[in-house]
DNA sequence: TGAAATTGTGTCGGAACACGATATAATGAT
DNA sequence: ATCATTATATCGTGTTCCGACACAATTTCA
């Protein structure tokens, strides 16, 4: 008999545990930059300045995007980032209305030493992120095959 | 010649996209739980009480733990769901010090249609983090090959 | 057994962060 | 030239987290 009312609710377990592995990374990677003495929210910030392919500027509206923020909260974390010394604006010669913004050196400098410390997290412990995703893909595969 | 001045930044791009990824999926969680009526922590809290196995109880301790939080934004964030209405506290009669949390039949109703929704998404966009995660994998291999 | 350490939860003040609503300037369309 | 659109910025508000602290129940062990 079905331990579980519904198919969701028996795959519950597959998808807490995928929910925990993200959590664990994610205060994984808040100690780290806490640690050198900025936030994670910044850290992710100059991750997604410095990851522009060459030629493109970093506009609010981008930034917004990739941090999937509203764009007034973009514009409040590089107000942060920017009184932290990470970054610093200027304004796109070619469309006036437009703030592009840049790595200070001591951000890019933060930057690479964080980054290597993420990457090399994410080298040892990330194949629990993508174990947990399989399991819960397996999951969908043996429920609708029982309810056969 | 090398783009990149290290390996860990020429990883970045690799590193940023599997943080977009993740960001997605959560700001996905964001939206679907906040038209259901409640934060996607109070969302995630639910899921991690149900997916307790049987015979166990919710703790605080045990919620902070599978939550990546300290014990008092726990005790916090049970105040916030008690007061919604979809959790209820009972005291541990085998530890008196222990407080356990149990699901209200709201809050089980609310879990299992917002679990089945975001089981949907999973199941249909998943794939986009695990290939974030490959990429990044694959990534070291050829940044430590082209040292060689 | 009874004092001291430990464990589990709760309270409080402060800070970070996000959002909606609103404002303003630059650009584009007709 | 006017009007709509786009890009950024500001402001007030609410949520959420944390550290420091407090307190009660349990455990340790002398």
């Amino acid at each position: 008999m079905p331990k579980h009312r519904s198919i969701a609710m028996s795959r519950l377990p597959d998808l807490a545990e995928l929910r925990f592995q993200i959590r664990k990374f994610a205060g994984f990677s808040e100690a780290t930059c806490e640690a050198a003495g900025l936030s994670a929210q910044h850290y992710q910030l100059l991750q997604v300045i410095a990851a522009i392919s060459e030629g493109q500027g970093a506009s609010i509206s981008y930034l917004a995007e990739r941090m999937v923020l509203r764009h007034n909260s973009a514009v409040e974390l590089v107000d942060r980032a920017v009184r932290a010394g990470l970054v610093k604006r200027t304004s796109d010669q070619d469309d006036l209305r437009r703030s592009l913004v840049l790595l200070t050196v001591g951000g890019a400098e933060l930057l690479e030493r964080l980054a290597t410390v993420h990457l090399a997290e994410l080298d040892a412990e990330g194949h629990h992120i993508v174990n947990a995703m399989q399991r819960l893909h397996a999951s969908k595969a043996s429920a609708t095959k029982e309810t056969g």
